[in-house]
DNA sequence: CCTACCGATCGGTAGG
DNA sequence: CCTACCGATCGGTAGG
């Protein structure tokens, strides 16, 4: 099956992609670098991609799909705001720094990198990912979990998580999960 | 005065290296682009810097040794937990968004430009800086006013404060100052 | 998907 | 600090 293997070898490319961008930045991975990591000629990662953009583009969304989808995953069947706001901590801080799971790393620290005109669909996905955290935390200030304007409490929080990619060390002692529940301990009533 | 005319060319070179940095990034901001916004030929750069890497060694450093003076400065005189805390907070987001001061930005965000090497320096003052910020914060969980491990509660801070970076905007409804104020607010008991 | 290659640009140097 | 330049490498393409 022709389309399956190339689909196969597109997405080995784009996870490699991934792992050399967090690793060492996008400006600073050439297209060479990303087509040896699979056993490919430089020549031949434009079959699979227009332009190096296209990759990075690839990249990105795959992080913020699957970051979409474990916070989804977490919240269905959940209604109670204190127990929304731990499963959504949870499922971000899991998604994150879980293994092999650079892309959403790169959607996050490579945002200067991607040009206005080619970041379209991804704001959209991004804006609906922070609908979903604006909508818990706010029912969860509204419930008396924590305290503030939801709208900041919200920058802080994804801004607290979202740090941990520069220290956290998955030979410490605390678990992503664990983690959540420390900031959540930190900043709950 | 020769030297201090050299000194003013470097500073200056420094300082909109810092800009283009912060900008586009280390890597894809080139030598070229650094000297033609002082006005400057590309070679004539290396009169004053033995090489690229140099450059964003001297950025970090001001950035740095900046950043602990206003730390300094702000937690002088005071003793009460709450009241450093609160000095602390603002201290560190004013240096991080005000005016021409893209450098503290560059050494968040650059650290994987910087090979471990050549981190020597920059490593000692942010250690000592982040012994200020675990003294504090410390002081504080003894004191009832926040709740938690000091060492998470400090990582947390300070990222949640450093990821303003990425979506404050000057012309918006909150200084510094009172974000500084609303992230207590949140996390103080 | 490889081979062979391109024009452009990069960080850096020599010599004044 | 400028001029003139270098070897290396970059993203990308044509032709098979």
């Amino acid at each position: 099956m022709t389309i399956s293997d190339s689909e196969n070898r597109r997405n080995k490319l784009i996870r490699a992609a991934a792992s050399l961008f967090h690793e060492k930045g996008y400006a600073a991975t050439t297209v060479r670098d990303i087509a040896r990591a699979v056993g490919l000629q430089s020549g031949s990662l434009f079959y699979h991609f227009r332009n190096k953009e296209e990759i990075l583009v690839a990249v990105m969304q795959n992080g913020m799909r699957r970051t979409s989808e474990a916070a989804a995953a977490a919240l269905d069947g959940l209604s109670d705001p204190s127990e929304r706001l731990r499963a959504l901590f949870r499922a971000h801080l899991e998604t994150l720094l879980g293994d092999l799971q650079d892309d959403m790393i790169v959607l996050l620290y490579e945002q200067r990198s991607l040009p206005i005109e080619a970041r379209g669909e991804l704001v959209k996905l991004r804006d609906e990912y922070e609908q979903v955290w604006q909508q818990v935390i706010s029912d969860a200030v509204d419930a008396g979990v924590v305290r503030g304007d939801p709208g900041v409490v919200r920058r802080f929080s994804l801004g607290a998580l979202n740090w941990t990619v520069q220290w956290y060390r998955k030979d410490g002692p605390l678990s992503p999960t664990d983690l959540a529940d420390e900031f959540l301990n930190t900043i709950t009533i």
